[in-house]
DNA sequence: AATGAATGAGAGTTCATTCAT
DNA sequence: TATGAATGAACTCTCATTCAT
């Protein structure tokens, strides 16, 4: 279908590119990142806790990124990725809609269980970066929004706007996570009781039989 | 069965009961503080702007509120209380639980579309007063859940767990909210078909035939 | 000797005199700058708190006092007063300087006991309001220095300049008030043994023999 | 007997130690303290008000000092420092308690009247840093207790308890320092013939013949 | 004689960002 | 490539004082 990704060459901000070692930094200034706007939000997160956790002084962090704003913004794409992806991975070896949707749901929920406080962050972008927020859940939706297409050609799922039952799907998914996820305790699982509801409504909600 | 909602006696942070006066500035600090979190969310709303567009001086400000966390935190509660009531009003006539849904939907997208930012602003919640937000779901929910429960035992509902209910549905009225309302120019309607096409969805979840 | 003290016409600070309901106010507001200075210093009384213990709001304040300094000027002559008059009473049987000395020491003592932080918020006085604190000092000081010269002159105390020596007596009480009263709990009493020692010290000090 | 004085490690607030550039603003941070707090008292020393004088930014002062408190605090161990090393090499040469009296008393007049302020400064501790002026006092009693001590074993001055005596010599030091230094205008000398009275005093007090 | 809501200047403090080294 | 000292604007909050009622 595509042919593989670009390889993406990464640049200082005044926009040399990187040797390896420079790569190495901003790696683990990413990573720092995501430690500590997981931990304190967006805005108690100080550009120097930052370096600070990513080993370096807090000059080295402008040799990366343009600011605090932006290294979020990449943070939250990066998120985007690595949520579409596994739910993409876990949803390839479905049958059927059904299926699909069971596992998908499941990939996402375990996704948030591992990285809480990552879709706490998320929420954050409202005000932070609307058009980071809005990319995220679009990107979201257009892969949804395939799959549903071609389910309700096979007559799998019942006619309608893929598009409104996708953002019905992931709002689903969002306010889930977050009653039995997010606000509960590190090392809680969400209920399979609780599971097994949620799919038996997004599969009513499909009208998938 | 109802009795009236009990008189709230106002007070200043220090516990000494409001005038008249002091009510009026009161309600116009918190009107204020409603249009710049609105517009520039949390961290970017300063006591000194809110106090500004009410009219008084920064010291003002103090004599009604202990701070700028607990203005916001009446503000979400405040913001609650208008939503169940709007939804409340708006379903009270229906006679089925899916003319419910769908009154109740309808009165609640009128409501964001009427306080457009207002439902931006409580997702700001999420690191600004967790227990604030927590309440505020929990609080809708509640109130589903009843109406959920005696229409499931009417056969109205698919028989299920109505909490988990409850939650998917909320998901759903805020992520299409914000898909089709916030994120809309002011002004913009949600398009009528749209609206059909989430009706639908949501009566196909709770199994209304 | 003198005829009496003239009586006190009581005034407001715009020159009007006081009726009996003034002046009991004003009383009451001069007793609660007491409490409130005394137990968190100058710079931490509010005057609004001055007037809340007084039982009357702030703006009555300043019916009565042109400021906050004022109202602490006028309590460290107050206090001035006290301590004197005081310590004269409890000297006045005394048959030798000797045993005038031991009576004052231990009025004192005594006054400062009754009154911890009255003393140390007369410490303030040093940046708040300089010319009260030396008034403060040279009037203690000139009562001192009458007795002295007159001791002398009978020959009980050492020939020398009595105001050197008021001061040095002076500068021993305070210091040994604070070491041994002020810094101890409310309650506890300065050994015996101390004020011996305390007296020892005086009385070979002014050449007692 | 000796060795040296350990080297102080300069450190941050948040803990990393300081290089040359960093210790010399440090540096003169602390004077510029010093200077604001002699001339206006601590409370009306404002932060920006020290950062100016030190020809530094405000923000700079929070690189060196958590706080107000703690940059006061330590310019009052510091004094302390000063003056006790100033007392004990004056003394040092002394062949007699009567001597070493005479040659205390005068460095520390002489170090009054070369930091006039500071003394004044410390006074305010009272309210501001209580712990700070007990350690103030204390320390500099505990040295005068040892040297009573062993000049009472030696039959150079009156047995009894040496505290007491301690704490009455630095009260007479304290007021009669105040009297004659801090009151007069600067460059103003403690006349001789005071000093002689004072001298006499105490070597009365301490039983010196 | 008394009220108490309102003021507004100024306090201590934080932190994203810069730049000389 | 990296440092880290320095910046300075902006923040929340306090309180002595005023004045219309």
């Amino acid at each position: 279908m595509s042919g593989r990704a670009p390889v993406r060459r990464l640049e200082a901000p005044d926009g040399r590119p990187l040797g390896a070692r420079g790569a190495r930094t901003r790696r683990r200034l990413l990573r720092a990142a995501e430690r500590v706007f997981t931990e304190v939000g967006y805005h108690d997160a100080s550009v120097t806790r930052i370096a600070e956790t990513a080993g370096v002084a807090p000059g080295t962090f402008y040799l990366y990124f343009p600011g605090k704003l932006q290294i979020f913004e990449e943070l939250i794409e990066d998120l985007n990725r690595r949520v579409r992806r596994a739910m993409a991975r876990a949803a390839a070896p479905a049958t059927s809609r059904a299926e699909a949707e069971r596992l998908g749901f499941r990939a996402f929920f375990r996704f948030t269980a591992e990285h809480p406080g990552l879709y706490r962050v998320i929420r954050q972008a409202e005000f932070v970066s609307p058009p980071s927020l809005q990319a995220h859940y679009q990107q979201i939706v257009r892969g949804y929004v395939d799959g549903l297409r071609r389910a309700a050609e096979r007559g799998e799922v019942v006619q309608g706007d893929p598009e409104v039952m996708a953002w019905a799907l992931m709002g689903i998914g969002e306010m889930v996570g977050m009653r039995w996820i997010l606000w509960r305790e590190a090392g809680q699982e969400m209920p399979e009781a609780v599971f097994e509801e949620v799919i038996r409504f997004v599969h009513r909600g499909l009208g998938i039989t």
